[in-house]
Formats: structure tokens, C-alpha cells, sequence
RNA sequence: GCGGAUGUGGUGAAAUAGGUAAACACGCUAGACUUAGGAUCUAGUUCUAUAAUAUAGAAUUAAGGGUUCAAAUCCCUUCAUCCGCACCA
């Protein structure tokens, strides 16, 4: 019989359109929440990064369900944020037409996977009633403050009732009010320095940055100063750290979130600029003298000693700033008269210099410097002795205190597609939009990029976007007027990580109009009992998440568990080569990779397609430039053959070595493309991707259907002792395997099962029965097939998991006998028998390797080993 | 610079919380078969010796040392690779 798998799987998605995967238990007190961390639906579709999880979580979500559980296995769409705003920004159509397009593609893909996921669970952070309760959210966290002594958030309410009988709270105008109560709330407005990107006109945030550029386009990034939103987060530090003891997730990522959190105690260093202008302080475990300060050209705390240079050499100092800043590695020196422990000067540098990837403001002299010194390129400004920043000073504290590194989370960005944040200003003071007049709906407005195609891509510009408070609805922006009582609105947005902090609750309950989630459906399903996700914001996102659920539940929205993921897995990231070709910049000339040397500074990278690439790492030049005609006229530079440049590298659109499943999907099916994801691999490492195993999964199941080929061979008997034994030996194994998420040992337990079935001519139909029930998980349309051949009218998904044969055997003992710890041979025992004198005497009967010899020692571990020392 | 991992054949990898290293699969070599297919089957695939389809011996889990009857697994040092990092560590 040949696969023919297209007849197979078209004929069971039929059938699996009627069936009812997820009623199975409805009843069962036992539940299983199985969940994939949303994707971004970007308009490229799914790639093999997505794929490996979704068959991962539905392998074992089957596997769940057919051990009597109830399981949840939901997914949807996360989609706010930057990128598609961008997409469209170049294409000039709305976001959520790319968005909607861009998710159509994904479900498509995602149904062709043979994955059981909760459909009718489906949520989108852009739907209306969705960000409606991260709105509502916001202002519970807007009016909350977090109560010292009873460890948790309140109302802000009672804060005024505390302040009401302290002190004149009545006298205080709005303004002082308001100052006083910012202090407080848990989402608040700070001036604070922060990651501007001028090209993209937003706010970032530090895990939104790479190399010193945002992660999106790769444009500058400065510190800017700038009234935002924040999260007092830095609260619930404790509560964070003290959470991660009870939680099952992989060890580096439980020490990152604590060193994110980073609790210690030190002595520290305050310094200061002047009165006005504090900068932050520094930490060290041991007290240290200082001996110079280096402050990056880059940095805001650069851009604030400008202001208190004297006027004589500020021009000095930004010219020559200027200069070194396309230099590498220079540095100024200031001379000071600051001085240190030991009476020593302080010298302040300028410098340009980069310590690997990230950005630093400020150096001191501690360990990391070390190379900053070795710096050649220096400059010292020609300084009298009275030009020194008179107000720069450092303070040394000699107590210790308990520090966090955490900082508070930046909440707004200065763009469109986003939730807008649910707040209007009356003088400056903000207020919240009433919760029942939630959503506060982002406005749609028709060809509004090519409109306003020169402006920034915000919200303010658009005409309606203002509140009137007495009609409660949103208004245009020409009828502000306090008067009226028609204020303006919040123009920013919240970031990306506001949707999708909450999300696994309301998966629960997605249809609830009145609340994020009815108390009975919080109560049987509680947390996420294993979570499943890639690497890339892995940290912030579980921090955030974790932050956010620890403030429901202080505000009673949650009331029966403490932390949202119990258990977690790191999907590791699957690699691929990547090609490119070398061209010289504003000349038609593309130069071959082994002739590059010569052109160092003066080539650009581009990337190409896998296509047009042969004998390892040689280009194809006929091909190339038959499909790309821009080409036509150029030059390329070799000796004999013209090279590319072959990396390995993650998987990215922009570097073209992107697999895409479908290709493999229609070639092997899909049950062949299942198997081959998960057998590749430990699913928590990086993977390289190799099509050439994938013969083995094809023979595999080749041999798999050769068993059940002729019907009538299948015999209805009471099973063999022995065929009970192998059937025991893989159920047992599968079943370990389930519980430590290895799921590609499992994979190859079946290989094994499978030679031995035929090898022993292995017929029985209850065996055989069992073995692809255990199977199905893994393979599902291959299964039912098998199964409907059994003569069963159900789905095999009806199936409970096999139990393991309760059989009484005497079993005999296999004992390693060692001589000088070195295997020597295997004996087998009976129960009878299972002492170290008989055993002693067998050997000695049989061999006579320690005949004659003196005998030191005679190591015995029952049931296992026998080992003589001579 | 700091922190966290990881290191097993030509390749992907297994090895019960110290107890037969390399299961399972890919690749390769040789042969068979045929409906000439990205097909299937059989055997081999660390090294050495011999009386050679067997037997015996030796080496081997990045390198070196330690603990132990016994180490891929535990401890120490070094090297290499990867990941994270915001001022500190």
C-alpha cells in the first residue's frame, strides 16, 4: 500500500470539522490549560518557529485528553504594535486591513497543521471587546496605590481618606492634589529620560532595542526627556522574586527575572549635577575610591553637563564632540579639582567609546573601564584652573541599602496602532474615562496616511479625539473648551506588552461582557498549567505578566491562584543558512566573497535567496540575474567561481532564509512533517534546519502501515506474555517522556516498537490497537485511518491512553558482571536466586577468569551489578 | 566586563537523579531486487591483533585533575561555543 496521505488528510479535516475534540471531558474535575504565547500576525505567514510549538502543545493537549483530563488549548492574535504600523506606513493601508488579511493567512496555515486548538476561544488584542478590559485595567491600576503595610494594592480612595485626616487635604488645591496622588497611583505621569527614535516618533523601551537601534528598522535611538505614562512595578519587586519559588520554569529564565529584579545590598554613590538635575546613582558591593568619571557622548547626562559648561568653551567642547563622534573609540578629557578619598583629582572624560552592544551613560572606574583606558586616541582640553563643572559632585554613602534594579515600566508610545490609554486632562490633571463608557474605541478614519502622509503616525492629529465629559462620548478636537466641559485626550497609546499581559485569562472566559472572567470559570480552570514560548521577549513579557496578575488579584479579579504560568518550556529558536553577495557601494560591481579583503569599507550586504545557490556556497549568476532584471548591467568580480557568504543564522524575513511549512506540508503530508518537527530535536534547544532526516520519519511510517496492511492477518486473540512485555516497555517510556517534555525520544521509542513488531511478526489486534493509540497523538490522520481499518466507527481521540498490563512474570534479574570495572558479561537470574553467594558461584562455575587469583574486593548492588576487584 | 548555560561518532541525538556509552534516525560503504523510485531489502560503519561472518584486547563523552568499587553524569582548573545584560553585580 502506498501513503497516499492528500486522500487521507483531506478525508479526516472533513471529518474533524464536526468533531467535538474539546467536549470529550467536559465534565471531568481534572482540567489541563495548554498555551502558546500569541503570535504577531505578520503579512509573511507562518514559518517553521511557529509550527514546532503548536504541533508540541497539541501532541501533548491529545495526550492530556486522552488521560481523562479536561484540556484548554486556545490561541489567538496579538495584534498592536509597531510592526504592522510601519507595513502600513509603506503601504499606505490601514493596519487593520494588513492585520485582518495577515490573520485569515495565519488560521489557514494553523488549520492545516492537523492542530485541535479552542477556535471558538479566539481573541485579538485589537478587537474592541478585548482592549476595552485592558483599558478598564489601566484605570484600576490609574486609581490603585500600593499600601505598605498590608503589602497590596488599594483603591486610592482610602489614600485620600488617610490624607483627609492627616492633614488639610481640603485646603490643597487640585494641582497639589495631584501631585501628591501621582505620587501614589500605580500608573502615573513621570518626566523621565527615556529611548527616543525620531524616525520611527516613539518611545521605546530597552527590550524594543538592539545594538544601540531599534529592533524595527534599525533607527538611532537618543535619551530624551519626556512626560510619560509608567507602571510603578518596582512595588511588587518582592512579591515578583518570592513568586518564582513555587513555579516549574527552566533555571535561566527564573535568573534572569531575577536579576532583572536585581534585590541587593551596597553602598552607594549619589551624583548629583546640581540641585535640580539628579542623575542615578551607583551601586557597588564594596566601598571604592573614585578616579574618573567617563560620560558617553550618546548620553542624556552628556547633554546635561553641556548646560553647566561655561559659555567660553561649551562651543570647544561640541565641536570637538562633534569630531570624535564619527571617530571610534576617542575620549576628552576634562580636568577637575574633585577630589576623592585619597586626595586625588577626579578627572571627567567624554567619550564616545562603546562597551559591545549596549549603550552606557556613565562609566566609573570600575572593572569595565579597564578597557576604555587602553583607549590611544585622547584629547585633553587646554582648561584653566577655574573651568570645572562647580556643581558636579559625587556623594559616597557609607551605609548599605537594600537596592532593586528594577525599574518602573514606560506605558505609552507616541503612535496610532495601539490602545489608546483611556484618560482626558482638565489643566494638565488627568482623569479617567468612566468605565462603563469602555471601549474608549480607537478612531478609524479612511485614507488618513495618505493624508497626513509628512506628519508622524499619531493620534493627535486625528480631528476626533476629544471627550465631552458631560455627554460622554468622544467629540472633535475644535470643540475643546473648558467651559463646555470638552477636554482633550490622552494622545498616546500603550505599548505592545499591554494586551498581551493579561491575555491567558480572558481566553477563559472571551465572551464575557461584564467581566474579564466569571469567578466559577476562574475557579476550575485557574492557571496555565504549561505555558509554551520563544525566547525574544520571553523576560519581559513573563515579568509584566506576572506583575499584572499579582495586582488583579490584590483588586479581587482574581482570587484562586498567585502566579499565571505554572509551568514553563523555551521553544528553542531553529537556525538556517543564509546567503549574501557582496556589491560595491554606488558602483554596479558585485564583488565574490574571497575577494573581499581589498573593499572592506566599501561594500554593502545583500541578501539572497537559497535558490540560487549551488555547490555549497557558489552563486548561480545566470539564474540570479534571469530573476532579478534590476541587475542586468552589473559586474561581478572572481577569480574562478563567484562565492557568497554562507552564515548560520536565526530565521528572518529580512535575511531570506525564512522555511516556510507549506512546501514540506504538500510534499510528505502532514503527519510526516509532525513527526519531523519533533523528532529533530530537544524542543528547548536551538535546532538547525536539515531536511534530510526526514527519510527516516517517511520509511517509518511506511513500515507502520506494512503491519496493518492485510486486515486479515490481524488476529483477535488474547495477547502473548511477551508482546504484553514490549507493549509495557513502550507505554511506560512514552509515558515518562510525556511528563519531562521530551517528546523526540518518544518518537524514536516507536521506531524502535515498530522493528520489533516486525521482526517478531507481531499481529494481535489488541496490541496493535493499543500501540496506535499511544501513537496518535503524535500522527493524528494516519491514526484514525489505522483505527477506522480496525473496524471502529469512533475517533481514536474518544480513545483513553492505554493502561500499562498488570502481568505477573518471574521476571528474571540482569546483573552486570564486572571484573576490575570493566563489563565482562550479563547474567540472568531468577528470583529465587537473587543473592551474592549464588550468584558468586555461577561465575565461578562457568568461568575461570578469576581462577587461581586473589580476590580484593566483591562489590554487590542488588538487582543490578556484580563487580571483583582483583 | 558581568551573569547564565552548553560541550558525546561524519550528522541529529539517547543513556532510570553515578552502574553495559553511542539506543533511534540520517549519511556513508558493499551487495540484492525491481514496476527505475528522492523506492525497498540485507550486511557493515572507534581502533588493534589473530586461527577473521568469530574471538581477544585497548582507547574514547572539549582538555587536565579530584571524589568513588564505579563518573558523559558530582567537584575544581583551563579552553571553545551560545544566550542575556539598563547604572550596579
Amino acid at each position: 500500500m502506498k501513503y497516499n496521505f492528500k486522500k487521507i488528510e483531506k478525508k479526516w479535516k472533513i471529518k474533524h470539522k464536526k468533531f467535538n475534540f474539546f467536549e470529550i471531558n467536559k465534565n471531568s474535575k481534572k482540567k489541563f490549560y495548554i498555551l502558546n504565547m500569541f503570535p504577531y500576525p505578520s503579512g509573511y505567514g507562518l514559518h517553521i518557529g511557529h509550527t514546532i510549538g503548536y504541533i508540541f502543545s497539541d501532541i501533548i493537549c491529545k495526550y492530556k485528553s486522552g488521560c481523562n483530563y479536561n484540556v484548554l488549548n486556545p490561541i489567538g492574535f496579538d495584534s498592536f504594535g509597531l510592526p504592522a504600523e510601519q507595513y502600513a506606513i509603506n503601504t499606505t493601508k490601514h493596519p487593520s486591513y494588513i492585520i485582518k488579511k495577515s490573520i485569515k493567512k495565519y488560521k489557514k496555515q494553523i488549520k492545516n497543521l492537523g492542530v485541535f486548538f479552542n477556535w471558538d476561544k479566539e481573541i485579538n488584542t485589537i478587537d474592541k471587546n478585548y482592549y476595552k478590559w485592558t483599558q478598564w485595567i489601566f484605570i484600576k491600576l490609574f486609581n490603585s496605590w500600593y499600601d505598605k503595610k498590608k503589602k497590596k494594592a488599594r483603591n486610592i480612595k482610602k489614600l485620600i481618606n488617610i490624607y483627609k485626616k492627616k492633614k488639610k487635604w481640603n485646603c490643597l488645591k487640585k494641582k497639589e492634589k495631584n501631585k501628591i496622588l501621582n505620587k501614589h497611583r500605580l500608573a502615573y505621569l513621570k518626566n523621565s529620560f527615556v529611548n527616543w527614535c525620531s524616525k520611527l516618533g516613539t518611545v521605546l523601551a530597552n527590550d524594543e532595542i538592539k545594538n544601540g537601534k531599534s529592533e524595527r528598522g534599525g533607527h538611532k535611538i537618543t535619551k530624551k526627556k519626556m512626560l510619560q505614562w509608567h507602571l510603578r512595578i518596582t512595588k511588587y519587586s518582592d512579591k515578583l522574586l518570592n513568586g518564582l519559588k513555587k513555579i516549574n520554569w527552566p533555571k535561566n529564565i527564573k535568573n534572569s527575572q531575577i536579576k532583572w529584579i536585581g534585590k541587593r545590598k551596597c553602598f552607594y554613590i549619589n551624583i548629583k549635577i546640581n540641585k535640580k538635575y539628579k542623575t542615578k546613582i551607583f551601586y557597588f558591593k564594596k566601598k571604592k575610591n573614585i578616579n574618573n568619571i567617563i560620560i558617553n557622548t550618546n548620553s542624556y547626562i552628556y547633554e546635561l553637563l553641556i548646560k553647566f559648561i561655561k559659555k567660553k568653551y561649551k562651543k570647544k567642547v561640541i565641536n570637538i564632540v562633534k569630531k570624535i563622534n564619527n571617530n571610534k573609540n576617542y575620549k576628552i578629557l576634562i580636568k577637575t579639582n574633585i577630589i576623592n578619598k585619597n586626595k586625588k583629582k577626579i578627572n571627567i572624560y567624554i567619550s564616545n567609546y562603546k562597551n559591545n552592544k549596549s549603550i552606557k551613560n556613565i562609566y566609573l572606574n570600575v572593572k569595565n573601564s579597564k578597557n576604555f583606558l587602553k583607549i590611544k586616541n585622547k584629547l585633553t582640553l587646554s582648561i584653566k584652573k577655574n573651568f570645572y563643572i562647580k556643581s558636579f559632585f559625587l556623594y559616597f554613602k557609607k551605609k548599605k541599602k537594600i537596592i532593586y534594579n528594577l525599574n518602573d515600566l514606560i506605558f505609552s508610545r507616541q503612535r496610532y496602532w495601539g490602545e489608546p490609554i483611556p484618560i482626558y486632562y482638565i489643566y494638565n490633571i488627568p482623569y479617567n474615562i468612566p468605565y462603563n463608557k469602555l471601549p474608549l474605541k480607537l478612531p478609524y478614519i479612511n485614507k488618513y496616511i495618505s493624508k497626513y502622509k509628512n506628519y508622524k503616525f499619531k493620534l493627535n492629529f486625528y480631528y476626533k479625539w476629544a471627550w465631552d465629559s458631560i455627554n460622554k462620548k468622544i467629540v472633535e478636537n475644535k470643540f475643546i473648551d473648558i467651559k463646555k466641559k470638552i477636554y482633550p485626550l490622552e494622545t498616546s497609546t500603550m505599548p505592545s506588552c499591554a494586551g498581551s499581559n493579561w491575555y491567558y485569562i480572558r481566553y477563559i472566559d472571551n465572551n464575557n461582557n461584564n467581566k474579564i472572567i466569571s469567578n466559577n470559570k476562574e475557579k476550575y480552570w485557574k492557571n496555565v498549567d504549561l505555558y509554551i514560548g520563544g525566547s525574544e521577549h520571553t523576560n519581559g513579557h513573563l515579568l509584566y505578566s506576572r506583575f499584572c496578575l499579582k495586582f488583579l488579584k490584590d483588586i479581587k479579579v482574581i482570587n484562586y491562584y498567585n502566579e499565571p504560568f505554572k509551568r514553563f518550556i523555551n521553544q528553542g529558536i531553529i537556525l538556517n543558512y543564509s546567503f549574501s553577495i557582496f556589491k560595491l557601494i554606488k558602483k554596479k560591481k558585485f564583488i565574490s566573497y574571497d575577494l573581499i579583503k581589498k573593499y572592506k569599507k566599501k561594500i554593502q550586504k545583500i541578501y539572497i535567496e537559497k535558490k540560487f545557490i549551488i555547490n555549497n556556497n557558489e552563486l548561480n549568476i545566470n539564474f540570479f540575474l534571469f530573476k532579478n532584471k534590476n541587475y542586468k548591467n552589473f559586474i561581478f568580480y572572481k577569480k574562478k567561481k563567484f562565492l557568497c557568504y554562507k552564515k548560520l543564522e536565526k530565521m528572518s524575513k529580512s535575511k531570506l532564509n525564512i522555511i516556510k511549512p507549506n512546501k514540506i506540508i504538500d510534499k510528505f503530508g502532514i503527519d510526516v512533517f509532525r513527526l519531523y518537527q519533533i523528532f529533530i530535536g530537544p524542543f528547548n534547544k536551538k535546532k538547525i534546519w536539515n531536511l534530510d532526516k526526514i527519510k527516516g520519519i517517511k520509511r517509518f511510517i511506511n513500515k507502520l502501515l506494512l503491519i496493518f496492511k492485510n486486515n486479515k492477518e490481524i488476529i483477535k486473540k488474547k495477547p502473548k506474555k511477551e508482546d504484553k512485555i514490549i507493549l509495557n516497555n513502550i507505554i511506560k517510556k512514552v509515558y515518562k517522556n510525556y511528563k519531562k517534555l521530551l517528546l523526540h525520544i518518544s518518537i524514536s521509542y516507536f521506531m524502535k516498537t515498530i522493528n520489533i513488531f516486525i521482526k517478531k511478526k507481531i499481529k494481535n489486534k489488541y496490541i496493535l490497537e493499543k500501540f496506535i493509540i499511544l501513537f496518535s497523538p503524535f500522527a493524528p490522520y494516519i491514526s484514525e485511518e489505522i483505527w477506522e481499518k480496525l473496524g471502529h466507527k469512533n475517533s481514536i481521540f474518544m480513545e483513553k491512553q492505554p493502561k500499562i498490563y498488570n502481568i505477573y512474570y518471574k521476571k528474571k534479574i540482569k546483573y552486570i558482571i564486572m571484573l576490575n570495572n570493566k563489563k565482562k558479561f550479563v547474567i540472568k537470574i531468577n528470583k529465587v536466586n537473587n543473592n551474592k553467594k549464588y550468584i558468586i558461584n555461577k561465575i565461578k562455575c562457568n568461568n575461570n577468569f578469576f581462577y587461581k587469583k586473589k580476590i580484593k574486593k566483591i562489590i554487590f548492588i542488588k538487582n543490578k551489578i556484580l563487580n571483583i576487584l582483583i
